[in-house]
DNA sequence: GTCTATAGAGTGATAGAC
DNA sequence: GTCTATCACTCTATAGAC
């Protein structure tokens, strides 16, 4: 007769469900604190979007700041990565290019969590202390330092300033997430087609690139 | 414009102590509105802000909405109109020389109206509904029109996208209100001063000028 | 592990004394 | 016009039955 072990072991039938469950309480939290903020969210409205009783979400997250770090911090790690792998040695022309498609691809494959960023700086970051204090500052001048480094080989125009530069990179990209409702609505459609990411990215590289000076 | 959005505080005589008070409630307002975005501001925050008890708010403003509405309506009345501003038979160079000029100092000059249309935009725009559907399209059209003008004078690289131009003149400058708090971070300053704004303003404008081919 | 039931604080809004 | 006191409701969070 075969022995059922399954009650005895640490496996239990539960941890699928609760991986599963997990990401749906992930999923719905990123819409609602996309669509309402931190504050603005509420874990009842989570709850029903992830199809589950309001005192689950409470037994998977801590609570609900636990909840928003942990939406917040996979957005975090994606965040800079793009940037910090511009390289004065490389090729200013194609770094750029690449970088603005990289930007334009994440606003539109991942809004919501371009719209929660932009939520949590909005209303001040209270949430992101940590993340502006420790070293941003060193970061953002090694960034600088690399467009430093093209202008002085003579590869992109004097006048610049980099840091407003980066802003520029940073603010036309992420417009196609954030503001996506008012592009839309600008445009007459519903939503975006991969046509007009494609004309946006064209034409921002295209301004972008000689207006910098960059051949 | 393509739609005012008038004012829901309703018309009463204006004292002299009611146009006090309900400008102190307006101001606190707008503070709250910008941190927490609608559903995210309190009443009694706001009450608070204001000097005032929380039943005083809801004396001089229907509820809660209308006070956003009035706030709201403000902003909206000085969105648009700088962009209307804009005309074929002007000069390209000067035109959008003083419309970056003019868009980042009111970015500068008010942050919290620039978050607050941010914070509504992101959220879906539930209370923008009427400003984005009447004849919104048809304004946007207009705008862009320009610009093709100017592009079949010569005056424009051809390959760019006039409504992507738009969507980067906004973009660009309103990002020195709505992330302030990353820009500042970044430049290790608490807060930008009237240095910063102008070295932002001649990169901004050298780099878009330039790269539309305008001369 | 799951979910009902509920505590306790906070919400927008209002009635009514002053 | 002003403000206290309070209503009905919703919020986050938890205790405890299953």
């Amino acid at each position: 007769m075969p022995l059922d072990i399954s009650s005895h072991t640490g496996e239990k039938p539960a941890g699928r469900i609760r991986q599963k469950n997990e990401q749906q309480i992930l999923a719905a939290a990123e819409q609602e604190f996309a669509a309402c903020g931190f504050k603005g969210a509420s874990m009842r409205d989570i709850a029903e979007r992830a199809n589950l009783p309001k005192a689950n979400i409470h037994y998977y997250f801590k609570n609900k700041l636990g909840l928003y770090f942990a939406v917040l911090s996979d957005i975090i790690d994606l965040w800079d990565s793009t940037l910090s792998n511009l390289r004065a040695e490389d090729d200013a022309a194609s770094s750029l290019t690449k970088y603005l498609r990289k930007k334009i691809e994440f606003s539109r494959d991942h809004p919501l969590a371009s719209r929660i960023f932009a939520s949590e700086i909005i209303s001040g970051g209270p949430n992101l202390d940590r993340y502006f204090t420790e070293g941003y500052e060193e970061w953002f001048r090694s960034r600088t330092a690399v467009f430093e480094q093209w202008q002085q080989q003579g590869k992109l125009d004097a006048s610049i300033a980099p840091s407003h530069l980066i802003f520029l990179l940073w603010s036309s990209t992420q417009h196609y997430a954030d503001f996506a409702l008012q592009v839309s609505s600008a445009l007459g459609k519903k939503s975006l087609d991969n046509q007009d990411y494609e004309q946006a990215i064209t034409t921002l590289t295209h301004i972008i690139l000689k207006g910098c000076g960059i051949k």
